[in-house]
RNA sequence: GGUCCCUUCGUCUAACGGUUAGGACGCGAGAUUUUCAUUCUCGAAAUAGGGGUUCGAUUCCCCUAGGGACUACCA
């Protein structure tokens, strides 16, 4: 049984941020587990203890947890396991299948500027494969190499990429033991993927010469291979490689240009992989879809338009109340700030017209305003001339309203507007500037309603 | 340089030998409207180029061009 069930892990090295690339990979990992009904594993390879750093592996395990790609079980720390990794380099030393080399790291230096030199391919030309280690030099440590095969060919069944072909006389002995007895990449990654019994390795197209390196250990070891995955690299905009100018940024640079990790999501998910026509579902429905089979094999390019336009649809249909608090965050806005009231109360008016929480936030901080307004450019322009006239006019009427609610007001400015023979943009948008500062807001009646008798008056007062 | 991968509207993609090459974002026009949005309708927009194979190629093969990855005692 536990030969078929799949298993999937998402394995960043702490030496940064989770990028979006990584954030797209854990999804697809992520995806593929539930759609098996699997486990979706995490492993943090630690092995570089120059380059990684605890901020890091916070920062990647918020980066997750805010997308709501959590491990099924408690994450693998790489480093932790080196012992069990030199166990097996020695178990490959026993079997013949690794041997020692004691070049310098020098002499490998001279060796490849040789190559180059002669124009012939860089590689390690492999001179302690079949030396006698009684031939070592005194005091220099040796690096452990996999002896691999010279001839033939190694090939990778890869579930996006098909069958790639490599030339074993193309992959040099790689190594598998540093001088220092520390496990390399290579190493690691095989014999944990093998005791985490991972079925399903999906990792960017980067990894895709690794994986007939790798292959050629779990040979030398008579493991089972994994199912290798290899999915097409994230671009920029420009097709060149993604960097932090256009979207090579951590899922928390995201969350801060006001992006809702359902819409990060389900960008990321219809980036590279598609489902017929769908464009717009929730992760349990593109769990329910996923097949590698439908990943496409081309880079893409990010997109922050597309991402945009899914975000304000998710807004859209958010709940007021995690929006609120959102926007509250953004504007430090306590909840027993009655402004967090006002906020609550025209969200219905105010998401429908945001792309981001930003945005979000920006529209509702007139809401926060104290009074007197400072008025944007147009919106004095609105209450220049006759408007306080109108203004004046409008704000008797209302002051004699019985009750404050929508359908009140709108009959009450409207039958101003009649009465006088004006246009109701002439009011409503006079109105609209003594209220908000601003030419653009929400529905007039709405906001009117959402302020507050007391406080709407006193704005329209401000401008008479 | 070597090895490997990729190439459909500007972008994300559908079409797994036979379609007027479809959808979405963005863009343009229009409708709705108190502003801005939302919503709705309509429109422009693509098979990188060249050879084959085939009755028939977006689809299969080859070449060219362009893009990318790898080429560490990093991962």
């Amino acid at each position: 049984m536990a030969r078929t069930d799949v298993v999937t892990r998402f394995a960043p090295s702490p030496t940064g941020y989770l990028h979006i690339g990584g954030a797209r990979t854990a999804l697809f990992n992520w995806l593929f587990a539930r759609h098996h009904g699997g486990r979706f594993l995490l492993r943090v390879e630690d092995t570089d203890r120059e380059r990684s750093s605890q901020g890091a592996i916070d920062a990647i395990f918020d980066g997750l947890s805010w997308l709501g790609l959590q491990g099924d079980e408690e994450p693998v720390f790489q480093f932790a396991r080196m012992d069990r990794h030199a166990e097996v380099a020695q178990m490959l030393l026993d079997s013949g299948n690794a041997y020692r080399c004691y070049t310098s790291p020098e002499e490998l230096t001279a060796m490849r500027e040789a190559q180059r030199a002669a124009g012939q391919p860089v590689r390690y030309d492999g001179r302690w494969r079949d030396r006698d280690p009684a031939e070592a030099p005194d005091g220099v440590p040796p690096v452990i190499r996999l002896r691999a095969p010279q001839t033939g060919e190694t090939v990778i069944a890869d579930a996006v990429q098909g069958d790639v072909t490599f030339a074993n006389d193309q992959l040099d002995d790689l190594i598998l033991l540093r001088a220092d007895g520390t496990p390399t990449y290579m190493l690691s990654v095989v014999v944990d993927d093998h005791y985490m019994n991972v079925s399903h390795v999906i990792r960017g197209d980067d990894h895709l010469v690794n994986a007939a390196r790798q292959s050629l250990i779990y040979q030398a070891l008579g493991w089972d291979v994994p199912v290798f995955a290899h999915i097409p690299l994230i671009h920029g905009a420009d097709g060149a490689k993604l960097s932090k100018r256009h979207g090579a940024l951590g899922v928390d640079a995201y969350r801060e240009m006001g992006y809702l990790p359902e819409a990060v999501l389900n960008y990321l998910a219809r980036l590279g992989w598609s489902h017929g026509d769908e464009e717009i579902f929730s992760m349990a429905q593109a769990a329910e879809w996923f097949g590698l089979d439908a990943v496409g094999r081309g880079a893409s390019r990010f997109d922050f338009a597309r991402l945009e336009n899914l975000n304000g649809h998710y807004l859209r249909e958010a709940d007021n109340d995690r929006l609120t608090v959102l926007v509250a965050e953004r504007l430090d806005i306590a909840a027993d700030d009655p402004a967090f009231a006002r906020i609550l109360g025209l969200m219905d008016g105010l998401k429908e017209r945001a792309k981001t929480v930003v945005e979000l936030a920006d529209s509702a901080a007139f809401l926060t305003a104290s009074r007197p307004l400072t008025m944007n450019a147009k919106a004095a322009k609105l209450i220049a001339g006759d408007a306080a006239q109108v203004l004046a006019g409008v704000r008797d009427a209302l002051v004699a309203l019985p009750t404050w609610d929508v359908a009140t007001t709108e009959a009450c400015v409207k039958g101003y507007a009649e009465a006088h023979e004006l246009k109701l943009g002439k009011v409503a948008q006079p109105l609209r500037a003594a209220l908000t500062g601003s030419n653009m807001s929400p529905g007039i009646f709405d906001v009117l309603v959402a302020l507050g008798r007391e406080e709407s008056l006193a704005r329209i007062g401000d401008c008479v």
